[in-house]
DNA sequence: CATAAATATTTTGAGCTTGAAATATAAATA
DNA sequence: TATTTATATTTCAAGCTCAAAATATTTATG
């Protein structure tokens, strides 16, 4: 098949071209995965994505994490996690600690339940993970890993 | 300083575990320049991404797009946009158009109006989207787009 | 001490998002 | 033609998201 003019001959473009070339990219590939991990959370956990994330945050912080912390490293608005933890500590997942000295802030932290429910959850989504991303190496993807930490706030957060 | 231990002394580790930590910083850079384009969107245009999105896709699409299509290619739910559009027509932005021969569908368009201010929004959003990625040159955003379109469909859509 | 400024969090209002159910219409089939 | 099946879209309920305003409390300043 000799091809005269198809976009596989595409020459490079301007850098602000191609730098939005690349950003819709990653914003398609990020939706992708993300759908389907939205899709996989709620059939086979009856949870949502936002509380998974919640949970992670959590899981990474035995000694809990006051809302403010929560809101920050998730960068999420501070407002908005409000309504998950709300959900996830009538679910018994979560609970709220009075702060002692501050009567203003409360730290939250997984229940038992909670670390066993995330436990399982985190199980099935490497897997998900390791099977959407199947096709970069475990080399390739350490280098693209390096290359995006920088992007972001270099050894940052 | 020396260091005896660093994460930046971090080794390759499983495929597994390499896929999730390339799958947490995809996430991380998106939501950066997510953010950002939200803020910039409503500060300077008074709009948000779902709007420009929808705009993109008709902008591309000079002829209109279905509800179905435009669902479709912005790869979000299919009573999502019917909110989103019946705001834009209200704005005057596009119109929706009856299909001849099919009363169930309608084709949805830019108007003038929707096209011009387009355009202004398209302009900026080169701009910022030059700046986030900056680090990145027109040669490695170029050869990152031809990896990330692998991944995804192939020369898929 | 009183009051002002800062901090931690929740509430609020508007919009986005999803999957599922509801409508409406079209196409296929009995 | 009557009925079923498929298609296009909207509506609905629940939850997520944000920025801004409201509350409550703490810390700093006069």
């Amino acid at each position: 098949m000799t091809r005269a003019h198809s976009d596989s001959d595409a020459k490079i473009g301007t850098p602000s071209k191609e730098r939005l070339r690349l950003w819709l990219r990653l914003l398609r590939a990020s939706r992708v995965v993300e759908t389907q991990l939205r899709e996989n959370l709620r059939t086979e956990f009856d949870t949502t994505l936002p509380r998974f994330d919640v949970m992670a945050a959590l899981s990474r912080h035995e000694q809990g994490l006051k809302m403010s912390e929560l809101s920050g490293v998730l960068r999420v608005s501070n407002g908005n996690v409000t309504g998950i933890v709300d959900r996830l500590v009538e679910d018994g997942l979560m609970v709220r600690i009075a702060v002692p000295g501050d009567r203003r802030a409360s730290r939250v932290r997984l229940t038992q339940k909670g670390r066993e429910e995330f436990a399982r959850q985190a199980r099935a989504h490497e897997g998900w993970i390791d099977e959407m991303l199947e096709d970069f190496s475990a080399e390739e993807a350490f280098a693209l890993s390096a290359r995006f930490d920088q992007m972001n706030g270099g050894s940052g957060a």
